[in-house]
RNA sequence: GGCCCCAUAGUCUAGCGGUUAGGACGUCGGCCUCUCACGCCGAAAUCCGGGGUUCAAGUCCCCGUGGGGUCACCA
């Protein structure tokens, strides 16, 4: 066999997400179980969205769960660099190799024209994507001259409209799909930088991976990934695609912020220990055996493996309830030295009374009044049953306030820094918008962050409790109220 | 809607043709105990449906059904 360099690829664009790490884990287990490397690529192509925050939030999470990468873009390597914004030109140079061997070819339609024909294609009920208009720019010598001339164009993949693609799945087999279902994507954006699919392929051939261990998502597009492989006559890696994680809801969709908390440094803020992150992640799919349940990630790559039958493939449920049994068991066999570090490291310290200190300066006459006010910076969820006021504003019903604060929540995500200033900017547009009192909307608010009427200023408040947990108190208040009657 | 993936209790799973279908979370009951928690004991609860193959099917095959994913100049 080959040697095994499997990597873990998340492009920066957000929060890092408990899939990324799901993901992680099964490709950093499968690297050690075989004595492979683990490398980090950060797929960072798409500029309006990317952010060197979130890359390092990404990599500061990764590292908290114990994964480690032996070549990244922080640690380097032999097949650098391991950032995608950074190898543009490689990029470019490949899709040009695709255009001259005619496996590629340049397009000039508008996104205008590009979104009628998606119109078109609802309205009549036709089959979606791309409809090779400008396939044959290139042969005719028209594609040299508009580029030459300056127009705007991207490179798109000549896929074949007939066949079957045959992808070798290494936990499903064989797995077929019609060539008629995929169309003529673009590899190459008119910004210059690649999408995904161009990139991830020429970057796993040149970084030498063996296995694309990834998401289930992907086998849809793994035809366009084993066409690009094949055009540039390159050997293709072996594929493994491991089910999404799920929602707690009815449906079982993949596991969205919307339902369910989906960032890791949220669980890291709630106090769950990283191995027991990383024990409880490894439980979904893949079980160890002998009926043991409690392992360190030592002891997972000693029996992991990847092969037809050693992971479940049904979507798994992300289930609080057992992820917090699991780390009360790590959390019980500390001992008392060590209980206390893990309070310390986690929220009981300096620090983070520094950013406490100015908000109660002026609400507390004796020391001992802090904690029992500041009781909702330390803890989880907030249970909207025993709060001091009804999450109900006068004259409202409970339907219209679950609408506004939907739309909240919403809006709240679109927030890229969680900061006062842009906070109560928000807030006082939002309510512009929403045509409701700001007084009912903050006061809403501040019940539904510290279950109180009372709090230090709002914004500094939300800001320390962060994004996450605010994002969960939200929407746990907004399922509490459809339990909640309107007054008659 | 087309294509693809998936299917053991509410949830995570074991099972790899013959088992009283095992374990764990959660739920319920009991024990322990100053309370709570832990711990211990116990209970209820599962093979999506229908056809095959076979002496024998949760296990293999087919068809339904259900759920999910995907159909972007996002990954």
């Amino acid at each position: 066999m080959t040697d095994v360099r499997v990597r873990i690829a998340p492009s920066p664009t957000g929060d890092p997400h408990v899939g990324t790490g799901y993901v992680a884990l099964f490709n950093y287990a499968y690297a050690r179980r075989h004595g492979g490397k683990f490398l980090l690529r950060i797929e960072d192509t798409d500029q309006q969205r990317s952010s060197r925050e979130s890359e390092e939030a990404i990599m500061r999470s990764l590292r908290w769960l114990g994964l480690d990468w032996d070549e990244g873009p922080d640690v380097g390597g032999p097949h650098g660099p391991y950032r995608q914004s950074e190898r543009a030109q490689i990029y470019r140079e490949h899709a040009k190799m695709l255009v001259d061997k005619g496996a590629a070819y340049r397009c000039f339609c508008t996104p205008e024209r590009l979104a009628e024909l998606r119109t078109h294609q609802r309205e009549n009920k036709l089959a979606y994507g791309y409809d090779g208009h400008c396939r044959g720019l290139e042969a005719s010598g028209e594609a040299d001259k508009r580029a030459a001339a300056g127009e705007a164009h991207v490179v798109r993949l000549l896929m074949p409209d007939e066949g079957e693609t045959v992808l070798d799945d290494q936990l499903r087999g064989e797995v077929r799909l019609p060539n008629s279902e995929v169309d003529d994507q673009v590899l190459l954006k008119s910004d210059g930088l690649p999408t995904y699919h161009l990139a991830n392929v020429v970057d796993d051939h040149l970084m030498k991976i063996s296995h694309v261990i990834r998401a289930e998502e992907w086998i849809s597009s793994a035809p366009k990934h084993l066409r690009l492989y094949e055009a540039f006559g390159w050997q293709a890696p072996r594929f493994v695609h491991l089910p999404l994680l799920r929602n707690a809801d009815k449906n079982r969709s993949k596991i969205s912020k919307r339902k369910n908390p989906v960032s890791l440094e949220y669980y890291r803020d709630i106090g769950i220990l990283p191995h027991a992150m990383v024990n409880f992640l490894a439980l979904l799919g893949w079980s160890f055996g002998d009926d043991i349940e409690k392992f360190t990630l030592e002891q997972m790559v000693e029996r992991f493996d990847l092969v037809k039958g050693s992971v479940n493939l049904t979507g798994p449920v992300f289930d609080l309830e057992k992820l917090a049994w699991l780390n009360g068991k790590y959390l019980q066999e500390l001992d008392d030295e060590q209980l206390a570090d893990a309070f310390v490291a986690w929220r009981v310290n300096r620090d983070f009374l520094v950013k406490l200190a100015p908000l109660f300066r002026e609400r507390i006459r004796k020391l001992d009044e802090l904690m029992p006010q500041a009781t909702y910076f330390f803890c989880g969820d907030i249970d909207y049953t025993q709060i001091e006021a009804p999450l109900l504003p006068k004259n409202r019903t409970p339907k219209e306030t679950r609408e506004l604060l939907g739309k909240l929540v919403d809006k709240l995500d679109t927030l890229r820094s969680f900061e006062v200033e842009p906070l109560e900017e928000l807030f006082r547009e939002f309510c512009e918008e929403s045509g409701w009192k700001t007084r009912d909307v903050f006061m809403l608010t501040r019940l539904i962050v510290t279950g109180r009427k009372a709090s230090p200023p709002l914004f500094d408040t939300i800001k320390l409790v962060g994004r996450d947990r605010v994002r969960r108190r939200f929407r746990l208040a907004i399922e509490h109220l459809k339990t909640v009657k309107a007054p008659s």
